[in-house]
DNA sequence: AATTTAATATACCATACGGTATTTAAATAG
DNA sequence: CTATTTAAATACCGTATGGTATATTAAATT
């Protein structure tokens, strides 16, 4: 389907798109931080105007792009999480899906959105803020998830949902931050084991 | 003590221990990525040359700036690890060590080497090595203290030494990174205190 | 007092950054 | 064909970075 319909200027031929994925992987690949408007403009191909044109600033950039990642690439997160499926066999699906071997999926090691959240405070506002609301987004439904499991009877109702909730961003950002430095798979698996199995 | 002896040309003005400090107070707030020869040379009121004489690159600068926190601020962890005392009470006193208010003490939040070793990636080769070096080193002392422990019969032997000082490791690297986020620490210090448990 | 040595400060280098003023190209409307 | 609208590309701005060549200054030795 082409929703566009024909306008009266020159044409624009920035694929907003295909920009939004090749700043996701370079973000998620080196950075938030590291990659620069330039290196994304000579990448992507285009000027440095028609991404202030298209985007604003920097700032509102990187925020539109955690936007991006967060549809694109969390999706499959939260499609894990919703599934009708016992708590434990959830969670261990869970820590597959976070461990996962990236390389061969041609993806970037660790969480754009966690890098994000831990460097916001070197980030704009807009950015910042996003990372920030996205955070309580991921805990919200980490939260539901546990309230879930607890009617059924598959979770300690002596644990604090929101505390568990908290526990649980906690020890997987801690795991992708692992992943992002380049620590061994086999060595981070086994303690995000361990720290999760005490909602077990 | 002056251990100076009469040199030939004109004297030195600046004082190595000085700089050092400052730096590490400004790498330990913002970050060792986030501070500039240029502020570090404007803070101290030396001149750049004069810095780049006595530290060699901003490389190796970093990389003796770590040297000193190691030695000047790290030492109180080896300190608390190291009594005779029981291992959950010696637990308990280290997480009070790590969450002590910090702004009290006029010390910034979080952890100089667990920020240098979480950016390993982006700094240059000499402090990238030394901040590895120090993960090392940390995290032998922390198996020789669960070693200890083992003898005492104060710790499980079903769990293997190393694992457990990698665990350690980890879940304080992790609060560390909380720390620096601004997280509070009425947050942080359960989660600590929930992932460490398995240990006891 | 003249000379040597080493530390200092000034001023600069090339590079890169985020961001933009200005010109040029491509389409539609009259 | 001309005017208008929109997007593109070039070239530039000010600022900051890590790092250094050069000149100057201050002490110790001769």
């Amino acid at each position: 389907m082409n929703t566009e319909k024909p306008h009266r200027g020159r044409p624009k031929t920035l694929n907003r798109d295909a920009v939004l994925n090749l700043a996701m992987m370079g973000y998620w690949q080196s950075g938030p931080l590291n990659v620069s408007i330039n290196d994304i403009c000579k990448r992507a191909e285009i000027s440095k105007p028609s991404l202030y044109r298209e985007f604003g600033n920097e700032d509102q950039f990187k925020s539109v792009v955690l936007d991006h990642y967060f549809l694109s690439a969390f999706a499959q997160v939260f499609a894990v999480i919703d599934q009708d499926k016992p708590f434990n066999i959830v969670l261990n699906e869970l820590i597959e899906l976070l461990l996962q071997d990236r390389a061969a999926l041609g993806l970037p090691e660790g969480c754009l959105h966690a890098s994000m959240y831990d460097d916001h405070l070197q980030l704009g506002e807009t950015s910042a803020r996003k990372a920030i609301s996205f955070r309580d987004e991921i805990v919200t439904h980490y939260a539901n998830w546990i309230d879930r499991a607890k009617a059924k009877g598959e979770f300690s109702p002596t644990i604090g949902t929101e505390f568990a909730a908290q526990y649980l961003f906690a020890q997987i950002t801690n795991a992708m931050a692992q992943l992002r430095r380049g620590e061994d798979r086999a060595e981070i698996r086994p303690i995000l084991a361990l720290a999760l199995s005490v909602l077990k």
